[in-house]
RNA sequence: GCCGGGGUGGCUCAGUGGUACAGCGCCAGACUUGAGAUCUGGUUCCCUUUGUGGAUCGGGAGUUCGAAUCUCUCCCCCGGCGCCA
Protein backbone atom coordinates (compact mmCIF):
# COMPACT_ATOMS: atom_id res chain seq x y z
CA UNK A 1 0.00 0.00 0.00
CA UNK A 2 0.60 3.70 -0.54
CA UNK A 3 2.17 5.78 2.54
CA UNK A 4 -0.80 7.53 3.79
CA UNK A 5 0.68 10.59 5.56
CA UNK A 6 2.33 11.40 1.93
CA UNK A 7 -1.19 11.29 0.59
CA UNK A 8 -2.53 13.51 2.59
CA UNK A 9 0.63 15.87 2.13
CA UNK A 10 1.03 15.43 -1.66
CA UNK A 11 -2.35 14.10 -3.19
CA UNK A 12 -1.31 15.38 -6.62
CA UNK A 13 1.54 13.03 -7.20
CA UNK A 14 -0.90 10.47 -6.76
CA UNK A 15 -3.41 11.92 -8.90
CA UNK A 16 -0.68 12.28 -11.34
CA UNK A 17 0.22 8.61 -11.00
CA UNK A 18 -2.99 7.21 -11.20
CA UNK A 19 -4.02 9.29 -14.62
CA UNK A 20 -0.68 8.06 -15.99
CA UNK A 21 -2.18 4.73 -15.29
CA UNK A 22 -5.15 5.70 -16.88
CA UNK A 23 -7.58 4.87 -13.86
CA UNK A 24 -9.88 6.62 -12.58
CA UNK A 25 -8.47 8.88 -10.02
CA UNK A 26 -11.69 10.26 -7.97
CA UNK A 27 -10.95 7.98 -5.41
CA UNK A 28 -8.24 10.22 -3.59
CA UNK A 29 -10.90 12.93 -3.47
CA UNK A 30 -13.25 10.56 -2.13
CA UNK A 31 -10.46 9.58 0.58
CA UNK A 32 -9.34 13.56 1.29
CA UNK A 33 -12.99 13.85 2.06
CA UNK A 34 -13.75 10.87 4.53
CA UNK A 35 -9.99 11.04 5.95
CA UNK A 36 -10.83 14.36 7.61
CA UNK A 37 -13.89 13.13 9.12
CA UNK A 38 -11.77 9.93 10.33
CA UNK A 39 -9.68 11.98 12.22
CA UNK A 40 -11.84 14.44 13.42
CA UNK A 41 -13.98 11.41 15.00
CA UNK A 42 -10.32 9.72 15.85
CA UNK A 43 -9.81 12.83 17.94
CA UNK A 44 -13.06 12.76 19.46
CA UNK A 45 -12.97 8.74 20.08
CA UNK A 46 -9.12 9.62 22.04
CA UNK A 47 -10.47 12.14 24.29
CA UNK A 48 -13.67 10.52 25.26
CA UNK A 49 -11.69 7.35 26.53
CA UNK A 50 -8.67 9.70 27.82
CA UNK A 51 -11.98 10.94 29.70
CA UNK A 52 -12.86 7.10 30.73
CA UNK A 53 -9.48 6.29 32.10
CA UNK A 54 -8.87 9.28 34.22
CA UNK A 55 -12.10 8.56 36.12
CA UNK A 56 -11.61 4.64 36.52
CA UNK A 57 -8.20 5.73 37.52
CA UNK A 58 -10.22 7.99 40.16
CA UNK A 59 -12.46 4.88 41.15
CA UNK A 60 -9.29 3.14 41.60
CA UNK A 61 -8.20 4.79 44.43
CA UNK A 62 -11.32 5.39 45.70
CA UNK A 63 -12.06 1.45 46.11
CA UNK A 64 -8.78 1.33 47.77
CA UNK A 65 -10.04 4.04 50.45
CA UNK A 66 -13.27 2.84 50.67
CA UNK A 67 -15.50 5.52 49.11
CA UNK A 68 -18.25 5.37 46.87
CA UNK A 69 -18.10 4.67 43.23
CA UNK A 70 -21.29 4.46 42.08
CA UNK A 71 -21.78 8.17 40.36
CA UNK A 72 -18.54 7.70 38.89
CA UNK A 73 -19.29 4.45 37.62
CA UNK A 74 -22.52 5.86 36.06
CA UNK A 75 -20.41 8.66 34.16
CA UNK A 76 -18.24 5.63 33.22
CA UNK A 77 -21.03 4.16 31.68
CA UNK A 78 -22.27 7.28 30.34
CA UNK A 79 -19.29 7.99 28.34
CA UNK A 80 -19.13 4.08 27.14
CA UNK A 81 -22.06 5.00 25.25
CA UNK A 82 -21.20 8.16 23.37
CA UNK A 83 -17.91 5.62 22.82
CA UNK A 84 -20.22 3.49 20.89
CA UNK A 85 -21.61 5.34 18.84
CA UNK A 86 -19.08 7.06 17.12
CA UNK A 87 -16.70 4.35 17.10
CA UNK A 88 -19.40 2.03 15.19
CA UNK A 89 -19.29 4.99 12.37
CA UNK A 90 -15.48 5.62 12.22
CA UNK A 91 -14.89 2.28 11.96
CA UNK A 92 -17.17 2.21 9.14
CA UNK A 93 -15.51 5.31 7.20
CA UNK A 94 -12.24 3.67 8.54
CA UNK A 95 -13.25 0.33 6.41
CA UNK A 96 -14.02 2.64 3.33
CA UNK A 97 -10.36 4.22 4.09
CA UNK A 98 -8.48 1.61 3.40
CA UNK A 99 -10.51 0.28 0.84
CA UNK A 100 -9.80 3.26 -1.10
CA UNK A 101 -6.08 3.22 0.44
CA UNK A 102 -5.26 -0.45 -0.92
CA UNK A 103 -6.53 0.73 -4.58
CA UNK A 104 -4.06 3.33 -5.12
CA UNK A 105 -1.13 2.27 -6.75
CA UNK A 106 2.19 2.82 -6.84
CA UNK A 107 3.98 6.12 -8.16
CA UNK A 108 4.72 5.79 -11.27
CA UNK A 109 8.78 6.27 -12.07
CA UNK A 110 9.38 9.31 -14.47
CA UNK A 111 10.88 7.26 -16.97
CA UNK A 112 8.04 4.68 -17.66
CA UNK A 113 6.52 5.98 -21.18
CA UNK A 114 3.00 6.78 -20.77
CA UNK A 115 0.84 4.50 -22.94
CA UNK A 116 -1.52 1.99 -23.01
CA UNK A 117 -1.27 -1.71 -24.91
CA UNK A 118 1.49 -3.87 -24.77
CA UNK A 119 2.38 -2.86 -28.53
CA UNK A 120 3.30 0.51 -26.45
CA UNK A 121 6.00 -0.78 -24.45
CA UNK A 122 9.50 0.89 -25.08
CA UNK A 123 12.25 -0.93 -26.79
CA UNK A 124 15.16 -0.79 -24.68
CA UNK A 125 17.54 -3.32 -25.96
CA UNK A 126 17.95 -6.39 -27.99
CA UNK A 127 20.17 -9.18 -28.10
CA UNK A 128 21.13 -12.29 -30.06
CA UNK A 129 21.00 -13.38 -33.62
CA UNK A 130 17.25 -14.53 -34.26
CA UNK A 131 15.82 -17.13 -36.85
CA UNK A 132 12.74 -15.23 -38.15
CA UNK A 133 10.83 -16.11 -40.95
CA UNK A 134 10.23 -14.44 -44.51
CA UNK A 135 7.05 -13.07 -43.15
CA UNK A 136 8.07 -12.28 -39.64
CA UNK A 137 10.92 -10.10 -40.44
CA UNK A 138 9.05 -6.62 -40.68
CA UNK A 139 7.34 -7.77 -37.12
CA UNK A 140 11.20 -8.43 -35.77
CA UNK A 141 12.48 -5.06 -37.07
CA UNK A 142 9.99 -3.19 -35.34
CA UNK A 143 10.29 -5.08 -32.44
CA UNK A 144 13.76 -4.23 -32.09
CA UNK A 145 13.61 -0.76 -33.44
CA UNK A 146 15.71 -2.16 -36.56
CA UNK A 147 18.60 -2.97 -34.44
CA UNK A 148 17.82 -6.92 -33.94
CA UNK A 149 20.04 -9.20 -35.97
CA UNK A 150 18.79 -12.21 -37.64
CA UNK A 151 18.72 -15.12 -40.02
CA UNK A 152 15.97 -15.91 -42.31
CA UNK A 153 14.70 -19.44 -42.22
CA UNK A 154 12.37 -21.69 -44.48
CA UNK A 155 10.36 -23.27 -42.29
CA UNK A 156 9.63 -23.42 -38.21
CA UNK A 157 8.03 -25.96 -35.61
CA UNK A 158 5.67 -25.41 -32.80
CA UNK A 159 6.35 -26.47 -29.60
CA UNK A 160 3.57 -28.45 -29.31
CA UNK A 161 4.24 -30.60 -32.74
CA UNK A 162 8.11 -30.92 -31.56
CA UNK A 163 6.65 -32.58 -28.10
CA UNK A 164 4.77 -35.01 -30.26
CA UNK A 165 7.22 -35.95 -32.36
CA UNK A 166 9.93 -36.63 -29.70
CA UNK A 167 7.40 -38.20 -27.53
CA UNK A 168 8.84 -35.53 -24.89
CA UNK A 169 4.74 -34.65 -23.21
CA UNK A 170 1.42 -35.96 -23.09
CA UNK A 171 -1.19 -33.08 -23.40
CA UNK A 172 -4.08 -35.18 -24.57
CA UNK A 173 -4.39 -37.35 -21.68
CA UNK A 174 -3.52 -34.65 -19.13
CA UNK A 175 -6.87 -32.50 -20.60
CA UNK A 176 -8.57 -36.13 -19.95
CA UNK A 177 -7.89 -36.19 -16.37
CA UNK A 178 -7.33 -32.65 -15.25
CA UNK A 179 -8.49 -30.40 -18.38
CA UNK A 180 -7.21 -27.68 -20.22
CA UNK A 181 -3.61 -25.95 -19.53
CA UNK A 182 -2.15 -29.32 -17.88
CA UNK A 183 0.30 -31.72 -19.37
CA UNK A 184 2.62 -34.59 -18.71
CA UNK A 185 6.45 -34.13 -19.28
CA UNK A 186 8.02 -36.91 -20.65
CA UNK A 187 11.15 -38.28 -21.58
CA UNK A 188 14.56 -35.88 -22.26
CA UNK A 189 12.24 -33.03 -22.17
CA UNK A 190 11.67 -33.92 -18.38
CA UNK A 191 15.74 -33.84 -17.98
CA UNK A 192 16.03 -30.72 -19.71
CA UNK A 193 13.69 -28.72 -17.25
CA UNK A 194 15.31 -30.46 -14.25
CA UNK A 195 18.78 -29.81 -15.65
CA UNK A 196 17.13 -25.74 -16.37
CA UNK A 197 16.13 -26.07 -12.21
CA UNK A 198 19.37 -27.04 -11.36
CA UNK A 199 21.41 -24.62 -13.72
CA UNK A 200 19.36 -21.86 -12.68
CA UNK A 201 19.92 -22.28 -8.84
CA UNK A 202 23.43 -22.28 -9.43
CA UNK A 203 23.70 -19.12 -11.53
CA UNK A 204 21.97 -17.24 -8.52
CA UNK A 205 23.95 -19.27 -5.57
CA UNK A 206 27.41 -17.96 -7.41
CA UNK A 207 25.73 -14.17 -7.15
CA UNK A 208 25.37 -13.97 -3.47
CA UNK A 209 21.27 -15.20 -3.63
CA UNK A 210 20.09 -17.55 -1.07
CA UNK A 211 18.41 -20.31 -2.80
CA UNK A 212 14.82 -21.62 -1.25
CA UNK A 213 11.93 -23.33 -2.08
CA UNK A 214 9.22 -21.78 -0.48
CA UNK A 215 5.52 -23.31 1.19
CA UNK A 216 3.88 -23.71 -2.03
CA UNK A 217 0.99 -22.97 0.27
CA UNK A 218 0.11 -19.82 2.31
CA UNK A 219 -3.11 -18.01 3.78
CA UNK A 220 -5.16 -15.90 2.27
CA UNK A 221 -4.59 -12.76 4.27
CA UNK A 222 -0.95 -13.33 3.37
CA UNK A 223 -1.36 -13.89 -0.38
CA UNK A 224 -3.65 -10.00 -0.02
CA UNK A 225 -0.95 -8.57 1.28
CA UNK A 226 1.57 -9.59 -0.85
CA UNK A 227 -0.23 -8.68 -3.71
CA UNK A 228 -3.16 -6.71 -5.45
CA UNK A 229 -6.42 -7.45 -6.07
CA UNK A 230 -6.43 -8.13 -9.57
CA UNK A 231 -3.74 -10.64 -8.96
CA UNK A 232 -5.72 -12.39 -6.02
CA UNK A 233 -8.89 -12.27 -8.71
CA UNK A 234 -7.32 -13.58 -11.73
CA UNK A 235 -4.80 -16.23 -10.78
CA UNK A 236 -4.83 -17.26 -7.27
CA UNK A 237 -6.21 -20.84 -6.51
CA UNK A 238 -7.93 -20.98 -2.81
CA UNK A 239 -8.20 -24.20 -1.22
CA UNK A 240 -11.89 -25.43 -0.52
CA UNK A 241 -12.55 -25.47 3.30
CA UNK A 242 -9.36 -23.53 4.18
CA UNK A 243 -7.78 -20.81 4.82
CA UNK A 244 -4.84 -21.38 1.91
CA UNK A 245 -4.20 -20.66 -1.44
CA UNK A 246 -1.78 -22.19 -3.88
CA UNK A 247 0.83 -19.70 -5.05
CA UNK A 248 0.96 -17.99 -8.21
CA UNK A 249 4.40 -17.49 -8.05
CA UNK A 250 7.81 -18.02 -5.22
CA UNK A 251 7.19 -13.67 -5.08
CA UNK A 252 4.33 -14.08 -2.69
CA UNK A 253 5.87 -16.39 0.02
CA UNK A 254 9.25 -14.81 -0.23
CA UNK A 255 7.94 -11.27 -0.08
CA UNK A 256 5.94 -12.58 2.88
CA UNK A 257 8.18 -14.31 5.05
CA UNK A 258 9.70 -11.21 6.64
CA UNK A 259 6.52 -9.68 7.35
CA UNK A 260 6.19 -7.71 10.88
CA UNK A 261 9.52 -7.83 10.78
CA UNK A 262 12.28 -5.17 11.70
CA UNK A 263 15.64 -5.54 10.19
CA UNK A 264 18.83 -4.62 11.34
CA UNK A 265 20.02 -2.84 8.25
CA UNK A 266 23.29 -4.45 8.49
CA UNK A 267 21.10 -7.66 7.23
CA UNK A 268 20.68 -5.92 3.22
CA UNK A 269 20.37 -6.38 1.40
CA UNK A 270 18.98 -9.65 1.39
CA UNK A 271 19.12 -11.27 -2.08
CA UNK A 272 16.49 -14.61 -2.09
CA UNK A 273 16.60 -17.02 -5.69
CA UNK A 274 13.35 -19.10 -5.15
CA UNK A 275 12.17 -22.20 -6.68
CA UNK A 276 8.47 -23.04 -6.59
CA UNK A 277 5.78 -24.56 -8.69
CA UNK A 278 3.65 -21.45 -9.67
CA UNK A 279 -0.36 -22.61 -9.83
CA UNK A 280 -2.77 -19.62 -12.09
CA UNK A 281 -6.33 -19.57 -12.88
CA UNK A 282 -5.39 -17.35 -16.32
CA UNK A 283 -8.99 -16.39 -15.56
CA UNK A 284 -8.47 -13.37 -17.39
CA UNK A 285 -6.57 -15.27 -20.65
CA UNK A 286 -9.77 -17.29 -21.92
CA UNK A 287 -8.56 -18.33 -25.62
CA UNK A 288 -5.21 -17.12 -25.30
CA UNK A 289 -2.07 -19.45 -26.07
CA UNK A 290 -4.51 -23.06 -25.60
CA UNK A 291 -2.17 -25.18 -27.22
CA UNK A 292 1.24 -26.81 -25.31
CA UNK A 293 2.37 -25.57 -22.09
CA UNK A 294 3.26 -21.75 -23.18
CA UNK A 295 0.37 -21.41 -20.56
CA UNK A 296 -0.69 -23.52 -18.42
CA UNK A 297 -2.20 -23.49 -14.77
CA UNK A 298 0.84 -25.11 -13.33
CA UNK A 299 4.17 -24.53 -13.86
CA UNK A 300 7.74 -24.30 -12.03
CA UNK A 301 10.07 -20.95 -12.24
CA UNK A 302 13.64 -19.82 -10.52
CA UNK A 303 12.67 -16.01 -9.21
CA UNK A 304 14.89 -13.81 -8.16
CA UNK A 305 13.50 -11.60 -4.94
CA UNK A 306 15.82 -8.76 -3.18
CA UNK A 307 14.95 -6.77 0.14
CA UNK A 308 17.24 -3.47 0.24
CA UNK A 309 17.38 -0.08 1.46
CA UNK A 310 15.46 2.54 -0.21
CA UNK A 311 18.66 4.04 -1.71
CA UNK A 312 19.39 0.79 -3.58
CA UNK A 313 16.47 -0.45 -5.34
CA UNK A 314 16.91 1.10 -8.87
CA UNK A 315 20.39 0.14 -8.94
CA UNK A 316 18.85 -3.67 -8.00
CA UNK A 317 16.53 -3.33 -10.23
CA UNK A 318 19.24 -3.11 -13.25
CA UNK A 319 21.03 -5.79 -11.68
CA UNK A 320 18.10 -8.35 -11.44
CA UNK A 321 17.32 -7.16 -15.22
CA UNK A 322 21.25 -7.94 -15.93
CA UNK A 323 21.04 -11.20 -14.47
CA UNK A 324 18.01 -12.58 -16.03
CA UNK A 325 19.78 -11.03 -19.59
CA UNK A 326 23.31 -13.17 -18.98
CA UNK A 327 21.11 -16.55 -18.55
CA UNK A 328 19.11 -15.56 -21.89
CA UNK A 329 22.76 -14.96 -23.98
CA UNK A 330 24.27 -18.39 -21.79
CA UNK A 331 21.43 -20.34 -23.07
CA UNK A 332 20.96 -18.72 -26.72
CA UNK A 333 17.58 -17.44 -26.61
CA UNK A 334 17.59 -14.13 -28.64
CA UNK A 335 15.64 -11.51 -26.78
CA UNK A 336 14.80 -8.03 -26.50
CA UNK A 337 14.01 -5.81 -22.69
CA UNK A 338 11.35 -3.55 -22.87
CA UNK A 339 10.18 -0.82 -20.40
CA UNK A 340 6.58 -1.50 -19.81
CA UNK A 341 4.28 1.54 -20.10
CA UNK A 342 2.05 3.17 -17.49
CA UNK A 343 -1.09 1.31 -18.52
CA UNK A 344 0.06 -2.28 -18.67
CA UNK A 345 2.07 -1.85 -15.15
CA UNK A 346 0.44 -3.76 -11.90
CA UNK A 347 -0.86 -1.70 -8.98
CA UNK A 348 2.77 -2.74 -7.07
CA UNK A 349 4.83 -2.04 -9.41
CA UNK A 350 7.08 1.56 -9.71
CA UNK A 351 8.71 0.72 -12.61
CA UNK A 352 8.71 -2.80 -14.68
CA UNK A 353 11.17 -4.43 -17.75
CA UNK A 354 9.41 -7.01 -19.52
CA UNK A 355 12.35 -9.41 -21.29
CA UNK A 356 10.83 -11.11 -24.07
CA UNK A 357 12.25 -14.28 -25.97
CA UNK A 358 12.38 -14.46 -30.13
CA UNK A 359 9.53 -17.21 -30.51
CA UNK A 360 10.24 -18.49 -34.44
CA UNK A 361 7.29 -20.30 -34.62
CA UNK A 362 5.26 -17.90 -33.28
CA UNK A 363 6.84 -15.16 -35.13
CA UNK A 364 7.09 -12.84 -32.38
CA UNK A 365 8.66 -11.66 -29.21
CA UNK A 366 7.19 -13.31 -25.87
CA UNK A 367 7.30 -12.44 -22.02
CA UNK A 368 9.79 -14.79 -20.48
CA UNK A 369 10.55 -12.61 -17.73
CA UNK A 370 9.17 -9.59 -15.67
CA UNK A 371 11.61 -7.44 -13.56
CA UNK A 372 9.71 -5.09 -11.04
CA UNK A 373 10.89 -2.27 -8.42
CA UNK A 374 7.85 -2.48 -6.30
CA UNK A 375 9.81 0.26 -3.93
CA UNK A 376 7.86 0.40 -0.35
CA UNK A 377 4.58 -0.34 -1.65
CA UNK A 378 4.50 -4.41 -0.70
CA UNK A 379 6.69 -3.77 1.75
CA UNK A 380 5.07 -1.59 3.70
CA UNK A 381 1.49 -3.90 3.33
CA UNK A 382 3.53 -6.55 4.68
CA UNK A 383 4.97 -4.35 7.38
CA UNK A 384 8.95 -5.33 6.89
CA UNK A 385 11.45 -2.23 8.00
CA UNK A 386 14.85 -1.95 8.72
CA UNK A 387 16.43 0.43 12.08
CA UNK A 388 17.70 3.45 10.87
CA UNK A 389 18.84 6.27 13.51
CA UNK A 390 16.14 8.42 12.91
CA UNK A 391 13.72 5.43 13.69
CA UNK A 392 12.44 2.38 11.85
CA UNK A 393 11.77 2.81 7.95
CA UNK A 394 9.80 0.59 5.21
CA UNK A 395 12.57 -1.35 3.32
CA UNK A 396 12.13 -1.68 -0.66
CA UNK A 397 11.34 -4.86 -2.36
CA UNK A 398 11.98 -6.03 -5.77
CA UNK A 399 11.26 -9.37 -7.62
CA UNK A 400 12.10 -10.63 -11.18
CA UNK A 401 11.80 -13.97 -13.60
CA UNK A 402 15.27 -15.44 -13.59
CA UNK A 403 13.80 -18.64 -15.00
CA UNK A 404 10.39 -19.94 -16.38
CA UNK A 405 11.16 -23.30 -16.50
CA UNK A 406 7.88 -24.18 -18.81
CA UNK A 407 8.37 -21.60 -21.19
CA UNK A 408 12.13 -21.67 -21.60
CA UNK A 409 11.48 -25.28 -22.74
CA UNK A 410 9.11 -23.79 -25.16
CA UNK A 411 11.66 -20.92 -26.23
CA UNK A 412 14.53 -23.99 -26.54
CA UNK A 413 12.15 -26.29 -28.24
CA UNK A 414 11.29 -23.38 -31.33
CA UNK A 415 14.98 -22.17 -31.32
CA UNK A 416 16.65 -24.89 -31.19
CA UNK A 417 15.80 -27.56 -33.35
CA UNK A 418 15.99 -28.21 -37.14
CA UNK A 419 12.99 -31.05 -37.33
CA UNK A 420 15.40 -33.50 -37.08
CA UNK A 421 17.29 -32.68 -33.69
CA UNK A 422 16.81 -30.86 -31.21
CA UNK A 423 19.85 -29.33 -29.46
CA UNK A 424 20.33 -28.54 -25.79
CA UNK A 425 22.34 -25.01 -25.13
CA UNK A 426 25.89 -25.61 -23.89
CA UNK A 427 25.50 -24.32 -20.53
CA UNK A 428 23.09 -26.87 -20.00
CA UNK A 429 24.96 -30.23 -21.17
CA UNK A 430 26.42 -30.57 -17.72
CA UNK A 431 23.14 -31.07 -15.92
CA UNK A 432 21.65 -32.73 -18.87
CA UNK A 433 23.93 -35.47 -19.29
CA UNK A 434 23.03 -35.57 -23.27
CA UNK A 435 23.72 -32.94 -25.79
CA UNK A 436 20.43 -33.99 -27.95
CA UNK A 437 17.38 -35.06 -28.66
CA UNK A 438 16.44 -37.32 -31.15
CA UNK A 439 13.10 -38.48 -32.06
CA UNK A 440 13.89 -42.02 -31.21
CA UNK A 441 14.54 -40.81 -27.50
C1' G B 1 -7.12 -35.92 15.45
C1' C B 2 -6.41 -36.46 21.15
C1' C B 3 -3.83 -34.91 25.92
C1' G B 4 -0.59 -31.44 28.29
C1' G B 5 2.49 -26.77 28.30
C1' G B 6 2.97 -22.08 25.98
C1' G B 7 2.39 -17.05 22.76
C1' U B 8 4.10 -10.07 26.66
C1' G B 9 8.93 -4.47 22.78
C1' G B 10 14.81 -6.46 18.36
C1' C B 11 15.85 -10.89 22.04
C1' U B 12 15.18 -13.50 27.09
C1' C B 13 11.39 -13.21 30.41
C1' A B 14 8.18 -11.20 35.24
C1' G B 15 3.35 -9.97 35.87
C1' U B 16 -3.86 -14.31 38.78
C1' G B 17 -9.01 -7.59 37.95
C1' G B 18 -6.57 -1.32 39.32
C1' U B 19 -1.16 3.41 35.24
C1' A B 20 2.91 -3.15 31.39
C1' C B 21 8.55 -5.33 35.46
C1' A B 22 13.50 -6.40 34.68
C1' G B 23 17.73 -7.95 32.01
C1' C B 24 20.25 -8.27 27.30
C1' G B 25 20.99 -6.08 22.50
C1' C B 26 20.85 -1.67 19.53
C1' C B 27 20.97 4.01 18.81
C1' A B 28 22.35 8.88 20.73
C1' G B 29 24.75 11.89 24.40
C1' A B 30 28.28 12.49 28.73
C1' C B 31 33.11 10.93 30.62
C1' U B 32 37.86 9.10 27.84
C1' U B 33 43.69 10.49 23.57
C1' G B 34 40.77 6.21 21.63
C1' A B 35 38.26 1.75 22.95
C1' G B 36 36.10 -0.57 27.07
C1' A B 37 33.71 0.11 31.64
C1' U B 38 30.28 3.49 33.79
C1' C B 39 26.29 7.13 33.73
C1' U B 40 21.95 9.55 31.21
C1' G B 41 18.26 9.38 27.59
C1' G B 42 15.99 6.72 23.61
C1' U B 43 14.58 2.12 21.20
C1' U B 44 5.80 -0.72 18.65
C1' C B 45 1.75 2.00 16.17
C1' C B 46 -1.88 6.19 15.58
C1' C B 47 -3.67 11.39 15.95
C1' U B 48 -1.37 17.64 10.60
C1' U B 49 4.40 15.52 16.77
C1' U B 50 4.18 16.64 22.56
C1' G B 51 -0.26 15.71 25.21
C1' U B 52 0.50 13.95 32.65
C1' G B 53 -3.24 12.18 24.48
C1' G B 54 -4.95 7.38 22.43
C1' A B 55 -4.09 2.24 21.10
C1' U B 56 -1.12 -2.17 21.85
C1' C B 57 0.47 -8.27 25.97
C1' G B 58 -1.03 -14.13 19.10
C1' G B 59 -6.26 -12.60 16.24
C1' G B 60 -11.52 -11.75 17.14
C1' A B 61 -15.75 -11.40 20.48
C1' G B 62 -17.71 -11.04 25.57
C1' U B 63 -18.08 -9.90 31.18
C1' U B 64 -16.58 -5.27 34.04
C1' C B 65 -16.33 1.47 35.96
C1' G B 66 -11.65 -0.91 34.58
C1' A B 67 -8.87 -7.08 31.33
C1' A B 68 -2.01 -9.22 29.80
C1' U B 69 -5.00 -11.34 33.92
C1' C B 70 -11.83 -13.92 33.82
C1' U B 71 -15.25 -16.33 29.71
C1' C B 72 -16.03 -17.94 24.52
C1' U B 73 -13.81 -18.69 19.78
C1' C B 74 -10.00 -19.02 16.14
C1' C B 75 -4.65 -19.16 14.85
C1' C B 76 0.31 -20.48 15.85
C1' C B 77 4.61 -22.74 18.69
C1' C B 78 6.71 -26.76 22.07
C1' G B 79 6.22 -31.83 24.28
C1' G B 80 3.61 -36.65 24.31
C1' C B 81 0.09 -40.16 21.84
C1' G B 82 -2.10 -41.69 17.17
C1' C B 83 -1.40 -41.73 11.79
C1' C B 84 2.26 -41.57 8.07
C1' A B 85 5.93 -40.46 2.62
Amino acid sequence: MIDIKLLRENPETFYTSMKKRFQDASIIDRFIEIDAKWRENTKEVNSLRNKRNTISLQISSMVKSGGNTQELKDQVKDINLKLEIIEKENNEIDNERIRIVNMIPNIIEDTVPVNKGDENNKFIRGNGIAKVKKEDIKEYLNATEGTGKYVEIAETVSHVDTMEKFNLADLERATKISGARFYFTKNRLLKLELALINYGIDFLSERGFTVMEPPPMISGDVVWKATDQATFDDAIYRIDGENLCLISTSEHPIAAMLMNETLDPKELPLKIGGFSPCYRKEAGAHGKDTKGIFRVHYFKKIEQFIFCRPEDSWDFMEELAGNTELILQNLGIPYRVVNTCSGELGNLAAKKYDIEGWFPNQGKFRELASISNDLDYQARSLNIKYRTPDGNAVIHTLNGTAIPTERMMVAILENFTDGDEIHIPEVLIPYTGFDTIYAEN
